[in-house]
DNA sequence: CTAGAAGTTAAAGTCAGCTTTAAGTCAAGG
DNA sequence: CCTTGACTTAAAGCTGACTTTAACTTCTAG
């Protein structure tokens, strides 16, 4: 199939597609008369490169993992590191996201004469906001 | 306190501070000589941002839900609005973290034979890629 | 008094992840 | 044959959230 199939199977733009080739993610296909033809693999491909992006991996990660996935060995110590190391920042990020869904829910809900107080009293008295957890 | 202060306070950049008031989400502070003078309320508001910052607000949100903060009335209509549609955003967040979490648990303790199998056993089975979620 | 740290500005630079543009080439239908 | 739409490239543009730079001024310690 021509980059334009892929895409709209993927819900890709073309221009993304030949943009994850330029950066390495997807292989140069062959082409027929300068034009790029994909397989069904390819779909696989990109559709696990997008569903990768979506979760927040960069692409640089993206073309870690894939070159992981590439060597048909079972899963190396190099990869592993970089699941384990993303399952943690997903925890942080699922732990987080709990935090001010809470935070939203409270305010809300709540009965405070004002957000400024509600607010205030909330980050004052539980710690949410005093601590910078900011380590970059 | 000086720009300086603030900013070693809030674990932030001066030039973020800067970036602030010109974005419009700190007012523009009295000066002394021409340099900026902070009180402790601004060391708040400042925390205040960076939590929602970090919570994944962008700025254009923080600065309506601060100016919801300011006038002393109880939570109006348009903030709740605001707060119910980043819950669900937060939910969507939650609920992919959690999912990309098992994918990538499973990747490290199963017995594919490798990676590329065991990827492929789960994205075309379970629908976590096959499906297109991306909306914009 | 003076060095140097910290403040000021506007404007430009950075990063990721694309998209858009310009200027073409190729393919398919009438 | 001609048009139209899909493809090609390199390079520039976009968005958000800052940071960096350049060229100053002001504060502070010795």
């Amino acid at each position: 199939m021509k980059i334009g199939e892929l895409a709209s199977r993927t819900a890709l733009n073309a221009s993304a597609i030949r943009y994850y080739e330029r950066c390495g993610l997807l292989a140069a296909p062959y082409r027929v008369s300068g034009q790029r033809r994909y397989s069904d693999d390819d779909v696989h491909r990109v559709l696990l490169i997008r569903f990768a992006s979506d979760m927040g991996f960069t692409l640089g990660e993206i073309k870690l993992f894939l070159s992981g996935l590439r060597d048909k060995a079972p899963v190396g110590p190099r990869w592993r590191k970089l699941a384990h190391h993303k399952i943690k920042e997903v925890n942080e990020i699922i732990q987080r996201s709990r935090r001010l869904k809470s935070l939203l829910e409270h305010l809300l809900q709540c009965h405070c004469a004002s957000l400024q107080v509600c607010v205030e009293r909330l980050t004052l008295s539980s710690g949410l906001i005093r601590i910078p957890y900011r380590t970059n």
